[in-house]
DNA sequence: ATAATAGTGTCTCTCAGACACTATTAA
DNA sequence: TTAATAGTGTCTGAGAGACACTATTAT
């Protein structure tokens, strides 16, 4: 028995589910850490799929309450985080029939890039939202749920190459701070050290920075503070760090 | 009155609708142009959006046909381009309640690279698919259907900013092609002379190219022919051209 | 004064751009 | 031989890396 119908289009086929995901980054520990989710236990005869394993935190969009894709990243950053105004990029989206057992599905997948009060670095491992800061190479060494493992791993790449030619990290950092921490924390995320005359020219020629007062460290002699003028986007340098060999 | 549901999760909230848009670049006449598909006219009651006007090809996700958004993207190309394996890359994704209106709407956008013989430049003006090959510029001066004006200004963004640091102009040439070729393609995309000894010495030492005999025009002297080695994947250059000014 | 950290100066090397030069082909 | 195009050589300047130097602060 077929339905008639006037005056609409044929929508009435079958859906994706539509999600999105948000790989959040931060640095602590001299390492670029990542908030991993615990997928809910199996609590009754629904079928929670990968329950108990480690994933990305991100969930179903809500057609109702999310007006944009972004909406929904920020949305679910903020609840995880408390954090309201990050560097938040689209990072891709993937789908296919086979990435959820429950059906074709596609995700959304946005990075952000956030720094924390250190109370707000304590894991809540109780409860139904288990959450935990991971330092990367260890939350792509064992399994995590869906294909996270290959959407963290394209998040980390895009973050590691553009650090090399981007004033990404300044992000990573509460306003104002110093070119040696900005310089420790580029030091972190690629992983190898960086020439401090060589870094302290790129970075003040790109002009992404207005002073901000001074500040003094425990020891030593005081530095020049730092805000970034756009705290909406990242700048792009012309080359890349250590373009030879 | 409430459905009794054992066994599986509650998953029949709405459902956004799921498309892929495919912005199709190719260059000629000195121009890089881009395939506009116009909307289907008012044919009978049935609402489809935006009739008579020019828009990005592309449709619904095929759950059926369809195994993954790249398998989808790629057979939108392949059916309205014939091409089967050109460079296609994801430009991002789109969603909001009012970017559609038959309802809340996510679209994945891709950019394809392509050459085409010249009987498939043929605009196809006739029936109901109705396409056209449109100089990028134009193209983006009159009103699109949906959101695709910002969709087609963002896929040129991207494509104009990666040509002045990788070897993405090379699948606009049918292979082999010779490096005053590849010259002239780079200087239409963008829009601007490049230096002969410059680009030449650029390209040979990034190293992407393979040497595929000779090559005569109709007058002047033969040029070597080259390949490209990797045909899956762009080169990115250490610089951007033209760093000072 | 010393330790510790912030910041600068100088040298060199690489490489892109500018541009004039040589090489090869067809008529 | 000339026109047209392909390809090379040489100079210069910008800028990154290396690294030694100076500056400022607390003890």
């Amino acid at each position: 028995m077929k339905k008639t119908r006037i005056s609409t289009t044929a929508l009435d086929f079958d859906r994706p589910l539509v999600t999105v995901d948000v790989v959040i980054f931060s640095v602590l520990d001299d390492t670029l850490k990542v908030l991993m989710s615990r997928r809910p236990a199996r609590v009754d005869e629904r079928a929670e799929p990968f329950p108990g394993r480690w994933a990305l935190p991100g969930g179903f969009v809500d057609v109702a309450q999310d007006c944009t894709l972004l909406d929904c990243a920020m949305r679910k950053l903020q609840a995880k985080t408390g954090v309201t105004a990050p560097y938040l990029e689209q990072l891709g989206s993937w789908g296919s029939a086979d990435r959820d057992p429950r059906g074709w599905s596609t995700t959304h997948v946005y990075f952000a890039l956030v720094h924390l009060p250190p109370a707000a670095w304590a894991s809540d491992t109780t409860g139904l939202n288990e959450s935990r800061w991971t330092a990367v190479d260890e939350a792509l060494r064992e399994p995590l749920a869906f294909d996270h493992n290959g959407l963290l791993a394209a998040a980390i790449a895009r973050l590691r190459n553009k650090v090399e030619y981007t004033s990404l990290p300044a992000f990573f950092l509460p306003e104002p701070f110093t070119l040696p921490q900005l310089q420790y924390t580029y030091e972190v995320v690629l992983g190898r050290p960086v020439d401090k005359s060589a870094f302290r020219k790129r970075m003040l020629d790109a002009g992404f920075l207005e002073e901000a007062g001074m500040q003094g460290g425990a020891t030593g002699r005081s530095a020049v503070a730092y805000r970034v003028k756009d705290r909406a986007q990242a700048v792009a340098f012309p080359r890349t760090f250590k373009v030879s060999e």
